[in-house]
RNA sequence: GGCGGAGUAGCUCAGUUGGUUAGAGCAGCGGAAUCAUAAUCCGCGUGUCGGGGGUUCAAGUCCCUCCUCCGCUACCA
């Protein structure tokens, strides 16, 4: 038994995630947990909102509330659409919480005791009207190189030119259009990861087994050397700098720490036996899960922050990065209402569909399209048809010619014995793949194992069986029977509310997972009556597609 | 522009360090069966492995070049 640390990257707190960010990060770490707590290590999987910066403060302006209460009411939506969608993180935590700005509070307290945090004045355009300090691309006016006038301060959206917010002509805010700005002088805390470079490319060296596109990100960064970054910002809403009055902490820097926050929000004081090597942490193996965005700040910028601040913090040791989900090839779109978001595909199936087809096709090599199709075939087919048909079929034919009852008799032959080392060898590929996150792979091996019954069923043919020697029917079908409970565990780290029906039906349990070499077929209690459950899966019907195409902004044609 | 990833059957994708006739699922076609949600099971693939050039006894797999798509390019997270 080991003991697994796993973390999701955080969701922004701007609004509930679409079905991309949900494949991207959670939901494979969910996967993961739940996997391995079925295999019996001991896991905390941790996930929390990511609530600070400009984004959020802006949205809540938006909404007519003020930033705190915002945060707040999102949230707990994020927290209830996940609840709902089975993740189960031990705890789903807020990067705002007491715990997060006393860890992060003390982490830059210890790197710059250490030396790698530096004071530094800085120019910056100030709106008097707003009363605020203005990031780069919320300053826009006449773009000097082409004349456009919505250019923004970082870059010109109609020529590409990048731009300093000085060089734009009749400058003014993008948040209240005022042109009452000017340049301040502010000071702000630079972190020096230049400094850190040599140790944490040895770090990185010491991890030859990443994935190549992890390194190849990690070195990318390191070769083209680290750059200080401000990690401060003139913000209302956010973590206080000690000491800088008027300013917060970028949050890039904060919330990485929230992982560690969120575990203390969860566990106490407790919290250093996951993440501190000198308190009890130096036997857990951690795991991360994000999008491929997130993996530069997860392979330097925030093990820099560990590594700074001299203190023997928990990193890394195996990395999940995932690419993007694409909405029919283009990119999920809130403003333009393109795509299915967490809380409308709940209302629309349940859960383990959307789970299942996601996690089965995840975009583990490359971007990968998702279409309602293509999620209408293959959760028709390998739900509907190949799993739920499969269960179907025995629990009914028990009904009608065992009266419900699992039947004694029979001596199992060689089919049996056959079908018995075919589950093995799959288990064995399908639990190999798993702990090495190959998801894609793993779940095609999943549709074997469901395969195997209906291939053991057409060829064993009990109903044929049944006419001729009734004890022979009752062996086949008495084996049958047993490969649901077998499916229930199989299948709960993907499809965890129908594994729990399926464990229902003889009130086995859907956690823990088949021993190598385990007989796997005779393990139901002769003679037990179970009644037959409802149809697992409905299909989806064309006009349903047809209708949330419609409704989500599908292409059409 | 720079860096990184990717272009393999109608669709979604596998293809280890170069080596026998390039694979899987879906769709399609044919058949079997009839317990079951008209579900299941079996059989069937003559693909310029993006284009061109090169290295090699041998390349989807290495090198060069061109084309296309995607991401990143650090104060937007």
């Amino acid at each position: 038994m080991a003991r697994i640390l796993i973390t999701s990257a955080l969701p922004y707190i701007n609004g509930i995630k679409h079905l991309g960010n949900l494949v991207g990060s959670m939901l494979p770490a969910d996967v993961y947990a739940r996997f391995m707590r079925a295999r019996g290590h001991e896991v905390l999987a941790i996930c929390a909102t990511d609530e600070h910066g400009t984004p959020a403060e802006l949205a809540a302006l938006k909404a007519g509330k003020d930033v705190a209460t915002y945060c707040g009411e999102q949230h707990q939506i994020q927290k209830d659409a996940g609840d709902a969608f089975g993740l189960s993180f031990d705890h789903f935590g807020r990067s705002s919480s007491a715990q997060n700005h006393q860890l992060t509070q003390h982490f830059a307290a210890k790197l710059k005791e250490n030396g790698y945090i530096a004071e530094v004045e800085e120019e910056q355009i100030y709106s008097l009207a707003d009363e605020r300090f203005l990031p780069d691309r919320y300053v826009e006016g006449t773009c000097p190189n082409c004349g456009f006038e919505k250019a923004r301060g970082d870059q010109c959206d109609n020529c590409g030119k990048l731009l300093d917010p000085t060089d734009l002509i009749d400058p003014y805010s993008a948040l209240s259009g005022s042109k009452d700005i000017e340049r301040r002088k502010t000071t702000h805390y630079h972190l020096l990861q230049s400094k850190l470079e040599g140790e944490v490319r040895a770090w990185v060296d010491a991890h030859p087994d990443w994935p190549v596109l992890t390194k190849s990100i990690a070195y990318k960064w390191l070769d083209e050397g680290l750059r200080d970054r401000t990690i401060t910002r003139d913000l209302f809403w956010g973590i206080p700098v000690p000491g800088l009055e008027g300013k917060v902490f970028y949050v890039w820097f904060d919330a990485p720490i929230a992982y560690i926050a969120a575990t203390e929000e969860h566990l106490g004081a407790d919290y250093k036996t996951w993440w501190r090597e000198d308190e009890g942490a130096d036997d857990v193996r951690y795991v991360q899960f994000m999008g491929k965005d997130n993996v530069a700040f997860h392979t330097v910028s925030f093990p820099c922050t560990q590594i700074g601040s001299g203190e023997p913090w928990k990193k890394v040791d195996t990395l999940k990065s995932l690419n993007w989900l694409t909405w029919y090839g283009g990119k999920f779109s809130t403003s333009e209402g393109r795509g299915i978001f967490m809380d409308q595909a709940l209302e629309l199936l349940p859960a383990d569909l959307w789970r299942w087809y996601l996690m089965a096709n995840a975009p583990e090599s490359d971007d990968t399209a998702f279409t309602l199709e293509a999620f209408q075939q293959t959760v028709n087919k390998d739900l509907a048809d190949v799993l739920g048909n499969f269960v179907n079929r025995i629990v009914r034919f028990t009904g009608s010619k065992f009266d419900g009852v699992v039947p004694d008799g029979g001596e199992p032959g060689e089919a049996e014995v056959q079908l018995q080392q075919d589950l093995s060898d799959k288990i064995a590929a399908y639990t190999k793949h798993l702990e090495a996150m190959e998801f894609r792979k793993a779940f095609a091996e999943l549709r074997g194992l469901w395969v195997l019954g209906n291939e053991y069923l057409q060829s064993a043919a009990p109903w044929a069986a049944f006419k001729e020697d009734e004890d022979k029917a009752a062996m086949i079908v008495r084996t049958a029977l047993n490969l649901i409970p077998l499916y229930a565990q199989l299948s709960a780290p993907v499809i965890p509310h129908t594994a729990d029906k399926l464990a229902g039906v003889f009130g086995t349990d859907a956690q823990g997972w088949p021993g190598e070499g385990e007989a796997l077929l005779d393990r139901l209690e002769r003679g037990k009556t179970f009644e037959a459950p409802p149809v697992l899966f409905k299909k989806i019907e064309d006009e349903q597609v047809e209708e949330w195409a419609e409704k989500f902004g599908a292409p059409r044609g």
